[in-house]
Parts: C-alpha cells; structure tokens; sequence
DNA sequence: TTGTATGCGTTATCAT
DNA sequence: ATGATAACGCATACAA
C-alpha cells in the first residue's frame, strides 16, 4: 500500500533517507530518523519484498522438492523447515508425486529466480538434468546419490543395518530374513555387503534364508508374514528395509495369532513415531540432524561462509519385538 | 541472466514486442513471435518471477501456517499443496511451533507482499490480531473458529462423534467413557453435546463414567488404561478425542496383557495411517478435502470466482478395537 | 502490428 | 548528512 516515496513526503525528506533510516545502513541524522520511523509506523509502512527481491537478486526463499508429505519426508521437512526460519529463510513446497514433469517445474522455479536454492528429499529425474540447473543456485540431495555439483547428505547405511544385525544376534537369533527396498538404491547395496559382512564376521551362512527386494509398505510386510507361514517358518528374524514394512508384520501377525518375538522377531529401521506405539524394535535414523545439514550445506553456499556440519549417528531402539 | 531487453536486441525487435510474443498477450506477427521464441531458447531466456511479482502485486504463492509438520498437519499440507500446484499457485510453509511471535512472521510475510494469501492450520494468536491482517489479503483457517472475515473449513464434529458413539451402542457398550481434547476448542463442546444427546435417545445415565479433558497423545491414552485397572474397571468402552490417544490405549494395554476389545474397546478419531497399522477402529476424518476447500476459498476470493466447495462427511471404519 | 515511455518499490552511486 | 538519479526485469498505455 504505502511505499517509501509517501513516507518520504509525509516526513518531508527523500526516498533515500528514508531507506537508509529504515534499514539502518548509511548516515542519517538522529531527528530525521526519528521523524521517518514514526511516520512509517503511523502509515502502516511495510517494505514490498518483490521489489527487494527483485533488486537484490535474492530471495531468501528455499524450495523443497518431495513426491508427498509423509512420514520421514514430514520429519525431514520439518527439521529444514526450522533450521531455514531460524537463518531467516523460507521453505517453499513443491509435491511431484513422482512425477518427473513436476520436479521440472521446481527446477523451472530455481531458473525463474523464485528461490534461491532447492533441496531434493527424493526425485526421479535424470542426475544429470537436475545437475544441468546447478548453475541458477546451489541444489543439495537428501536422497542418496554421487555427483560432483549436488551434495547429498545421506548417512551410509552399513553402519545402522550392521547395528540391526549384531543386535539381533545377540539376542540370539541366527537365522535372519533380509527385506530390502529397491535395489537400484545405493543403501540397498551398503545393506547386503553389511550382511555380507556379518555373516563372515559369525561364520553364518548368508543363503540361510532367502533375500527379498523392493518392498516397502505394510502390505509387503503383510505379504511376508504369510510367506513365512506356507514356506516352512525357517526365519527367526527379519531385519526390515523400514518401520512400514515392519509394522505390516506385526499387524499381520497379531491378526494370524502369531506371537512376537517368539514366532519370529522383527527389526525395524528409522524409528518413525509409530514405532514407538507398535512398540517396535527399531534403528533410530536421525533425519532432523541430516535436514540440518541440508539448510548448513545451501547455506555456506549462497552467504559463501564455512559452516560446520552436524555428525550422524545411527542408534538402536530396542523394544518388544526382538 | 538474460533477459527481455537482450532477447529484444537480439531478434531485432522492442522489448515490449518479446513480451507479447513470450505472453501470447497482445498482437505479434506470427514471422518475429518465431524469431523471438528461436532467440529466447537460444539464450536460455528465463522470465524473472520477482520482476513480474513486482509488477503485477501478485505472486502466486500462498503461506500455510502450522505449528509443525506432523500427521493430520501433513496431510492437510499436502491436500492444499495439491490443489494449490494444480491451479498454479506455490506454497510457502511457515513453522510455528505453537509460538505467537512466529504466527506474527507469517501475518508479516502477508503483509510484506511475500505471499497473497494465508491459511492456518493450527494457532495460538488471538483472533482479532489475525483479522487485522485481513486487509492485506485473504486468511482463511482449518481450525474450527468463528469470524466474519476468517472462513473456516472446520467440520462440525457432533456428526463425526456421534457415528462413533452409535457405532459402540451396535456393538453392545454402554458404559462409555468420553477422553475429550482441550475443553476451549468448540469441537470439545460439539462431542459433549453429541454424548449428552446420545445418552437422552437411548435413556442412558451421561454420568455413569467420567469423563476426561485435555487429552491429545499417546502417554495420555497410556494414563487412561492405568486408570482404568485402578479405578474398578467401569467403562467398556471409550471413545478417544483422536487416534494418538487410542494408539497409547492400544499399546499399553498390549504391554499390561489386557485384550481389547474383550477388557474394553476402543474407537479413535480421525483414520491417520497408523490407525490402520494397530487395526484401530476410527472415524475417518476427510482432511483432504477440507484442505481442497481451503485452498478453494481462497483461490475465489483471490480471482474473484465463484468456486464450490466439497461437501464433506465422516464415516467410520471398523476394525478389530471395538 | 510495433515501438516508446512509464512505473512497480527498492537500494546504491554519486554529487552536493 | 542528504537528495537526485539510475537500475533491477517486466508489462502496458499510448502513440505511431
């Protein structure tokens, strides 16, 4: 509504003094500022910031890109959600639902200057063409992928399905049921060499039990539990590619009269809040922190200033299902 | 980078005839509407979404402002996201952590020209302070208020609540104990009126069991089921302010070898994913659409439309808690 | 059909 | 210490 030129007039003095009074920057007499700030006030002035924006060249908007707002994609937003408004920044959304036209458009929106960095929680396009926008302003992955101009900051899985591994087997279990989750992901391969690992380590036979790929939902773990009964309930453990396939198991399981961990027992991975209410055994993955790093990453490369990344840590929750 | 003056100067032409030409607003001759697009493409002309914003006063960008990003919050976000993406529009997040000051930045960033528009999901700020921001442009809420220049897309839970309280007449209770939210919301108030009404139709005693307010989490539907082995096991029945309150219930009375719904039943409120995940008997609650219709009302009275809005209904969904 | 000129709101540069 | 002026990139009223 009221822009600095009517401020200006009202206090009787120039744009440019009343820019510099209100942002503090330059010379400007103390009576004169006074006079600006109470006019500003008493016109309800509100600076536009289009126009700075559009001035400046900056935005201090950051856009973040994900198929759908569930789960650990809301974990993950809300810890860049607050580690963006504590630096004064601004997250805004863009939702592909995997479609890779939709991430286009976020990347269109980079180009167009409507923010002034992306983050990529998962995608499905090309690295290359996503690597192609680098150019209009930092892009940063949470997904877990290699390239010279997109950092990722993902954590290697090894360590954490390692630590679901030698859990279970110090509680005993040593026939272990591998449910992995699509295995053209990077972590899917740094789980299978954890468990190659492993099974060296303790002298186990890793075809034991048979592997399963590209699972991820309840209804895969639905899908397990009944695989378990018609094929002779070899397993004693099925460590799982996440809390949503694991949490299909126990549902299943109750419904089937199974006992666990007696039948068998189930380790989960992320700790996502549900597991807690399952009371499910699980790997704590420490999504806040890597969103932290994600904003600490764009961050150090729009104000070209270090910044100290937060180490991560994979951890186990143990609760009743081991 | 390059912009309109450039591509001008390259194709030969006025800086107003690329605009026309990339607009497809105004008359163009289709010979330099060719030459001018072959220019732009050639140069990787991109429009500047700031300069436009400027220009114009709109930017296509709505805010949404919620305490955190968790659960029936997430699915509203990505209700209105959708529907805000489908029609154009982009959303900006702001977190509040239930934190007045941080409601304040996002009536600023209205204010400030950075979106057209607002939605709040959940809040603290006393009304008449978000209504003064009205002016700068429409505000609507989810949570369920009462203003004349706020719309709300709240649903009246008297309906919702008494399906569920039918529901646990059908199937036999009839010592039903209510754990209701926080007793200032006016959806506290619609639930005991829908209990009082409920109990006059089938001439049953409202006090027969007590009933609990400022209930919200699983640690509180914890509490309730030690309450009620050390309060003479009175209810059959409880009908719980929300799915997380029924999770605590489910889960702690799994931890104490009680059985449900043999001991007591139970009915949740609202059909998040884990509701299907603990085989939860719920009342599905339609965020979705009422987070379209958000959107909706704000869309008609940014574009001056007129818009219908969803007509939205509850309905239960039995499982194996009641 | 096309071009010129102006303004959107702000800040930075340069005189004064 | 202050003010005039230009510039950010675009759209549009108006003239031609």
């Amino acid at each position: 509504m009221t822009n600095i030129k009517e401020i200006a007039k009202r206090a009787g003095v120039s744009p440019s003094t009343v820019s510099r009074a209100l942002s503090g920057k330059g010379y400007v007499s103390e009576e004169k500022k006074r006079r600006v700030l109470a006019v500003a006030e008493e016109f309800d002035y509100a600076p536009n910031l289009n126009a700075l924006s559009l001035k400046t060249g900056i935005t201090r908007r950051l856009g973040l890109v994900a198929p759908a707002f569930i789960e650990s994609v809301s974990l993950f937003t809300g810890g860049f959600v607050r580690a963006a408004e504590e630096n004064g920044y601004t997250v805004t959304l863009f939702m592909t639902g995997s479609d890779v036209s939709k991430e286009v458009e976020a990347l269109e929106a980079l180009r167009r200057k409507q923010v002034d960095a992306l983050v990529f929680v998962m995608f499905k396009s090309d690295l290359s063409l996503i690597a192609s926008y680098t150019k209009y302003g930092p892009i940063v992955s949470w997904q877990r992928i290699i390239h010279p101009n997109i950092p990722s900051v993902f954590m290697n899985q090894y360590d954490g399905y390692t630590i679901a591994l030698e859990h279970l087997y110090a509680r005993g279990y040593r026939r272990i049921c591998n449910i992995y989750g699509s295995p053209t992901r990077l972590n899917t391969q740094s789980r299978i060499d954890a468990f190659r690992d492993f099974c060296a380590k303790y002298e186990l036979d890793p075809l034991a039990c048979p592997s399963f790929d590209d699972m991820g939902n309840p209804s895969h773990g639905e899908q397990m539990v009944r695989w378990w009964l018609e094929n002779g309930q070899i397993p004693d453990a099925f460590a799982t590619t996440n809390d949503r396939v694991a949490a299909g198991m126990v549902a299943e399981a109750r419904r089937l009269g199974l006992r666990i961990p007696e039948d068998f027992a189930v380790c989960g991975f992320d700790n996502l809040d549900f597991a807690d209410m399952l009371d499910l055994t699980t790997i704590h993955y420490p999504v806040n922190e890597q969103a932290g790093n994600a904003f600490s990453i764009i961050r150090s490369r729009i104000e070209e200033i270090e910044l100290p990344l937060r180490p991560l840590k994979f951890h186990l929750v143990q609760r009743s299902t081991t």
